[in-house]
Formats: structure tokens, sequence, C-alpha cells
DNA sequence: TTGAAAGCGCTAACAG
DNA sequence: CTGTTAGCGCTTTCAA
């Protein structure tokens, strides 16, 4: 490969003003740029990246934490890393990939060998453990969620509490008295993963507001599953008409065992979802949904970092609001009663 | 953070001496291998990845291209891209994320920069752009796919023409002589995506082996899509009494729509999927399915890599023997024929 | 078995 | 506006 001195060479110049046509750093005369951008062109010559690494103490390279389980939603974790991707290469950033299964230990490791110049977490617990690492290293990071002490830390998440509390009051509005929550596997609570408690928070509040009987009912991702826990609230729960899910893989289940049960959504039971808007018009009725805008928190993420690591401001916490389209899986309870 | 040339200082040894204990590529005393150690635990030192680089002309990271769109199954990708990761880290290597927005320009930008030493392509089509990159830049690579030529290329797939073969000697064992392949999305077929063409491939001729009379329909991921779809087949062939089916995303969609069209399955019609285990085993009834390997696609295209590295020898292509699981999904022909 | 020293390719003062 | 030069932290000859 051709070297930066390569380039120098070839157009007559110092290597300092090769690198400085490179860096905008300081002023080229038109013609000098365009030589040295010719000879640049000509020989394809490429900045070689651990040369500048070591000499800029800047990797250019940013370092996306993801979980390895199965028990989070996959395709919103592909959809965050696929939008932290495209837009850390606008800023002229590469993408690092880190599994969980090296922990703390991992961002210690990126960190203090500077491959990286920055973490983004995701899959944030309200008690991280990786948040000390973060803290004693120093490196630039931003959380896609949000932990219980969120001082000091950048943070992007959609604002749960208001997502769980808008699909409360959109049932209350129609006169639902009786719901179910099926959210996540227990193994999400257990790990007090932030999102999932806090739209818990947020719908248990917004039904108290309500005076609306609600049971929140964890839920795996297998059909039997779905089956088990839908039997138990119909048994338990016969009164209930309406069901507020977050678990997008138990949708299709859900659906399905409903339809099997002779319950017409939305007559008998009206369903409204916390889910990407692609899932909840994937499936038949199309689901009353609130946005779960995966792409949005990558590209977000990406942004917060961008700004803090160049302005150095200290924590910031963005939560996106949420915003609750109505499709055809909710109607009013009067419907329901009627039966 | 603590340099080597601090560590050689704190140990009272050259820096080349702890370069070496280190690298292990020259024998060093007990001794002194001891005391490097220590000295190094106890300044928390890490070498800089990009010092590193430039020195030795590695920079122990490969590139990892995934596509961006939503057409290909996600949690297929992610699985990959987590083994893949994992499989890295035990050779030493991180995982740099490439999104194929960038195209044949982000292989080069990765390879002539040095930023990765080597580069894993996913979603690979019969005549695929990339490997004219790949060959033209020289970078190390395997390929999760085999395009149409694969002299001299490192390809590691699932035998999917074989994959296919299974499922319809499956079907044509238990009697079937109706049978239609629901495959995946217009799309991937039109971008001459390796994996589909090969599993149509195997379909076809076994089926004409089998003598069996077979539809393909390609098929998108909504339930609309698989409700047109099916209508279509059942309506045109009413005597289908099998289906393949290889779009995992509408596996759901599928059986409710049998379920409510009073198709009971398997008697009424069989069901064998080619998708991830983890799949077939979510629904209900479970289905016969041959395994899609994900995780292990990922793994053997590091062990592939870093074998290709080391020895530097040719091309090779790996091919993985499907394995078909009979469940709950399929049986004979002879009952639907009764009805 | 170890040390000294010359780069790897680039950036960023420092000079002019 | 541009050139000179001193590193960045590591690897790897070359010498001992």
């Amino acid at each position: 490969m051709a070297t930066l001195a390569d380039v120098a060479r070839h157009a007559g110049v110092a290597a300092s003003t090769v690198s400085y046509v490179l860096s905008g750093k300081r002023p080229v005369s038109d013609e000098t740029r365009e030589r040295v951008a010719r000879s640049i062109e000509l020989l394809g010559y490429q900045p070689h990246a651990g040369a500048r690494a070591l000499a800029s103490a800047k990797s250019n390279v940013l370092a996306l934490v993801v979980p390895l389980g199965r028990d989070l939603y996959v395709p919103v974790m592909m959809d965050i890393a696929i939008a932290v991707t495209t837009m850390a290469r606008r800023f002229g950033y590469d993408v690092l990939l880190l599994t969980n299964d090296e922990g703390p230990a991992g961002i210690q490791r990126v960190a203090t060998s500077a491959r990286a110049d920055a973490v983004i977490l995701t899959d944030v617990g309200m008690e991280d453990e990786r948040i000390a690492m973060v803290r004693e290293t120093g490196i630039d990071a931003v959380l896609i969620g949000v932990p219980a002490d969120s001082d000091g830390l950048n943070c992007v998440d959609l604002d749960f509490a208001r997502a769980g509390a808008l699909c409360v009051e959109h049932l209350a509005g129609l006169g639902h008295r009786e719901v179910a929550f099926i959210g996540e596997a227990q193994g999400i609570y257990q790990r007090h993963i932030g999102f999932a408690e806090r739209t818990l928070g947020g719908i248990r509040d917004a039904a108290a507001q309500a005076a609306m009987n609600l049971v929140h009912r964890p839920c795996g991702a297998s059909y039997e599953a779905a089956a088990g826990v839908l039997a138990r609230i119909l048994e338990e729960r016969p009164r209930t008409t309406g069901l507020i899910v977050q678990n997008e893989a138990v949708i299709p289940s859900l659906l399905s065992l409903l339809r099997t049960a002779g319950r017409i959504v939305p007559e008998d039971v009206s369903i409204v979802a916390v889910c990407p808007d692609q899932v909840a018009q994937q499936t038949s009725p199309q689901l009353s949904s609130v946005n779960l805008p995966a792409a949005e928190l990558g590209t977000r993420a990406v942004e917060l970092l961008m700004r803090r690591m160049a302005d150095g401001a200290d924590g910031e916490v963005v939560l996106i609001p949420p915003t609750l389209t109505v499709r055809g899986s909710t109607g009013p309870a009067a419907a329901a009663s009627r039966g």
C-alpha cells in the first residue's frame, strides 16, 4: 500500500502538508491541495489506521456491546446495531462488536488498549456492573437504556414508563377495566433490565390512576409459555377484556391462541403492544401499538456520543417520547361486556 | 495508561524483553518472565492496539459484513455475528461490523487502511460483487454462503441443496405427491442469494426424482403475503398435502392460517421447514425441520479463516451436512387423502 | 538469555 | 502557506 510519504514525494510536498490536506487542520493553498488530492487518487492512498491511531491518540472506533442471549428481542438489537454502524460511519467511525460474555473486562480491554474511543452499551440493567468500568476507565460512553443511577451518564431510551402509561390510557379510554399485562420473560425482570421495569412501573401507575384492575404476567417466547399464561389469565380473570403485550416474540402465538379459543380481536378482547411498528403491521389484525424505534435509538446514541466527545459536557438522558398508533386490535370494552 | 516502556523500566529490563514475554517469540528466563509479568499486572498494562498494528503490520481485527435489509432472517444473522465475535476472541481477534451499504468500498477501506486483517462476508450472492474486491485487495476472506464461482475462495455454508432434498425425501417417504414450497421473499431470489437458489434446486431435483408435483411460491414476511400465497396454493392445487417452508418469518402466520382454514397439521397437511431448531420448537405443533445452524456457520467461518491465515493454503468450501428432525408437523399423506 | 536501536506510518508542534 | 522534526508505543533485527 502507498504511504503518506509516497504521496508527499509524488506530489512534491512535505508529509505534513499531505496530512493537513487530509485533516483540514490548517489552510492549504488550492493549488497544493489539488496536486496532493490527485496524487492520493492516483496512488490509491489510504491512511494506515494503526499509525493514525498511534500518532493521534484516537482510534476512530467505537465499541458496541450487545447481549448474547436470546431473551432480548433480537430484531431490535440488530436494528440498533445496524443504525449505530451506519451513523457511526457518517462521523468517520468504525464499530467494534463486543459480546457481553467478556463482561466489564471487554470494556476495560478496548478502553486501555485504545482499540476504541468510546462504547455504546445495550441491554442496560438498573444496576449495571459495566457502568463501574466505564467510570473507572473514563472512556466515553452512551447507554441505550437508563440505569437506576444515571448521574453523569449519557443515556438514550424510549420513555418506557410513558409508553406503558399510553397503553393503559388507551384501553381505559375505551372502557376496559380488567386488563392483563403480558410482559417479557421472567429472566429480564430478574436481571432488572431498565426498560422492562420502567414499562411495568408506567403501566401500574397509570392503571392505579384509572382505577383499572391489572395483573402482570411475565411470559417466555414459546407457544406453550404463551398458552399457559393466556389460559391462566382467562381462567383467573375471565372478565379480562384488555391485553397489553411487551414480548414481541409471543405476539403471533397469542393471536393464534385467541383465535383458537374463539375470542375475536378486538370485539372480545383488545390488544395493545409495545413493539416495532413493523411487527405490529405484520399481524392480522394489525396491532394498536406503541412503537419501539430501534433504529432511532441507535442513531440517537451515536449522535449523543459525538456531541459529548466534541463538547465534553456532562451526562444527559435523552428520552424519546413514545407514540401510540391505533390499528385494528383495540376497540370499546362495551362490545365485550355485551357478549 | 502504562506503556511497554513503563513496564520495562519497572521490571528493570529492556523494552524488547517485555515484548518477548508478551509474544513468546523468543525464550525468556523464568525469573525475568515472572518479574515482567508482575510489573505488567501491577501497572495494569495493556498493549496499545494501534502501536502494535503499526509495528507488526497486523491489526488483529476481522471485519464482518452484514446486510442491512430485513428480508434476510434477522435472528440467523445475529446468531452468526455473535458466534463470529465469540470465536474470534478466542483467537485474539476483535470484530468490526460493516454494513453492506458501503458495499465493496467498505471492504476496500478496511483492507487498504489495515483496519482489519480479514473479512467474513454474509448474505453471499451467486454473483457477488464483493468478491472482486476481495480478490483485488488480496485480503483474507471467508464467505458464509457459496457463490457460483467459488474458485480459490474459502466458503462455509449449510448444504442447502441437500437440505431441500431431505425435505422432499421426508415428505415423499410419507406418501405426499402434491407439495408446495413456500420460499423466501421474491427479492432474495432476484438477488440470486446462494442459499435460496440452492435450496430450490435441491428441492426441484429431489421432487423430480420422486415423481412429486411441486410448485414454488416465494413469500414475503407479512401475514397478508402468507395468506395470499396459501390461498392461491389451496385454490390452484387443492390436493396439496405437503408444505416445505423456508421463510421463518412466515411460519407463525402460516400455522395460524391453516388453523383458521380448518386444516389440521399434520392430519390434513404436513409441514417441513428449513429453519433454526429453536424456531421449529417454538410452534405448536413443533415443526419437523432441517436445522439451520447459524451459530455453527459463524464458528466454522472463523475457524476456517484462522486456519487459512496460518497456512496460507488455497480456497476450501466447507459444506455442513444438514440433518432433518421429525417433530409433530409431518405425517402420512394417506390420512389426508382419506378425508 | 538479554539489550540497543531502527523503524512501522502518521500527527502536531515548531520554524520559517 | 509550507517544511522540518520529534515523537506516538510497539516489534524485530542486529549485537552481545
